[in-house]
This record gives structure tokens, sequence and C-alpha cells, in this order.
DNA sequence: CCGAATTGTTTTAAGCCTAAAATGTTTTCC
DNA sequence: GGAAAACATTTTAGGCTTAAAACAATTCGG
């Protein structure tokens, strides 16, 4: 134990600092240095491959789930981003022949949008390399790393769901 | 054995479906969903609480854990953005009073940011909060859990590392 | 030493993204 | 029925982000 003249100044004061909550802090930081570099990734394979950006994929791969149509609300509730963010987007997909957009019979607020014959084609070529892209990125772990990590994250995610809604009620 | 007839198709089938990387998929869209969830809850409180951009917060806090100050290209590999991304976000900091910016002496090519004092002390208030909200979106994990999820993330990390390395190298 | 590669930064063009305000529509609840 | 609340979407203003091209300075190899 000679060395514990050297032992730093966060583990001594232990006392004194009320709370360390380094260790989320790092957690945070590594998860976001995860998700940063596959994404990172995954934009760069998109465009490459098929010149087709992450968020128009990933809204491409929304609307592929339900083939009967989601209302821009739906999506960016789903997709996780503002509304004002969606209308853009779909403008764009809309304008390639993507997507098909029309006005609800039964609500004339709602816009329906719908993956196009040629969005759907599009879309279901690029979604199975995609998948082999994922595949290759998390190679190195196991099926049991695999199941792991997807409880802890289903942990992360009620974690945080509570505490922001905590915030936000 | 007798559940051997409920087996589901993915497992039966596993010579003639070549490659199933379903579960992959499923992981990957957890750990975004999660960072998303979390990013966007640190990103409305940083602008509710101190008028500040999470991009903004996040260069301060490279330029923290550097007293001599950094480069651009430092900063952009740290933070994983483009280049121009960083002039743009540097230019706007350093007009805000928040950084300081000077050309190396050695290699005029360089560009040399520091925060300024009114910066790191901006920093210093913001970051002490920011950890708290850390912990508190991160709560119901347990140590056992965080370090657990610190292991597998970093097997994540360097398998993404690999799988890009291999395409780009 | 000098041309060629390399490195660091900025510019450009386009698209993404958010928060907040505005618009139009439907529902609610007297 | 009609005002008020709620809802779905769009608009606005500003900032973020990227990839690629352009520019500037340094280093490398002959």
């Amino acid at each position: 134990m000679s060395d514990c003249i050297e032992m730093l100044d966060s583990e001594t004061k232990a006392v004194e600092t009320p709370e360390d909550h380094a260790e989320e802090l790092r957690l945070w930081l590594r998860l976001l240095t995860c998700t940063t570099l596959i994404e990172g990734e995954v934009r760069g394979r998109l465009r490459q491959r098929f010149d087709v950006t992450l968020p128009r994929f990933d809204l491409m791969a929304q609307l592929d789930k339900a083939p009967d149509g989601m209302t821009l609300s739906d999506v960016s509730k789903r997709m996780m981003v503002s509304n004002g963010n969606v209308t853009g987007l779909v403008e764009r997909l809309v304008e390639s022949g993507h997507l098909d957009r029309r006005t609800s019979e039964t609500d004339r607020r709602v816009q329906v949008i719908r993956l196009t014959k040629l969005g759907r084609a599009e879309f279901r070529r690029m979604a199975a390399e995609h998948e082999t892209w994922i595949a290759d990125l998390f190679a190195d772990l196991t099926p049991k790393d695999v199941r792991e990590l997807m409880r802890l994250l289903a942990k992360t995610k009620a974690s945080a769901q509570k505490s922001a809604g905590r915030r936000r009620p």
C-alpha cells in the first residue's frame, strides 16, 4: 500500500464531494461515441452506395413497416424529430417520387403518407444491404453480448424516459 | 425437448435463410433510441437553463480538458464532426467571447483555440448541473449495470471501428 | 532546392434540425 | 350552436452538419 500517497483527489475526497457521477458521465460519452461512430459509418455507406441521406432512409424505414401509411405526427413521434423537420423531409421525398402524400378523407388536418412502388422497391434494396452493414459493425459481439446489451439498453431507455417524464409531465 | 416443435422459423431455417441479422438491427435501433432520447433531453435542458446549444457545450467541454488549447483538427477528431462544422462553431463562440483563437507561432496553418475566462467560468457552471442531469437520466441503473454497459459498449466501439477500418483503411 | 504530396483550415452548396409562432381543422363542453 | 381548447401541420428564423472543392502552409524526396 505504499502508493497511497499517490491516490487521486477524487478518491480521497469521497466524503467532501457529496455526489460523484463521473461514471455515469463516462457511460453517456461512450454511448454517444458508439452511436456517432456507427451512424457516421451508415450515413457514408448510404451516400456512397445509394446516394441517399440517412434521414431519408430512416423515414422510408418507418413507412415500410406501415403499409397503410402514417400521418406526419406518427412519423415525427417514431423518429423522435420535430414536426417541421418531417414536413421538409416528406416534401423532398414526394418530389423525388418515393412518397405519396394525401389529405385524409375523414380529417382534413391530417396528411397520410405512404411509400410509392418506387419508394418501396428502392428501400427494400437498400435495407437488405444496410442490414449486412449493421451485422458487420456489431460482428465482434457474441449472441450473449447482444442479448445483454439489449437488456441493459432497455433498462437505460426506461430510466431516461422516467427522468424526462419527471421534468416534462 | 418437447418444445422443439414450437421452434421459431428463424431458428429452424438457419440454413435456407443465409444470414439473419435481425437481432443486431434491433440492437442498433435501441442504441440509437437511447442516445436520441438522452441527447434530446440534454439539449432541451441546456437551452432552457443556460440558453446554450448542445454543440457549443460539447465544444467547450473538449476545450475545458485542454488548458493549453487545441487545434481545430484536434477538436474535429475528438468531436467526430467535419472540419467545416468546427470552423462555424468556433466562429460563433469567439464572437460571443467564450473562445480565444490565435494562429500558431510555429505553423501558420494551425489555429489554436482556448476557453476564455468567461468561457471557462460559464462552462464549469453548466457542467456541474449537466452532470446531475446525466446521473438522473441513468438513475435506475445499478453500479453493476453501469460497469457492464461500459464493458459492452467498449466492445461495440472496437467492433465498429474495426469494421469501419475495413472499408476505409 | 524545388516540385509534389500532405496537412490544416475555410468556403460552398445543399440538406437537416429545432423551437416557436402561425394556420387551419376538429373536438369539447357549456 | 358557438366559443374555447386541442390537434395536425406548416412556416419562420436561426443554427447545425456534411461532403467536396478551394486555399494556404509545411514537409518530403529526389
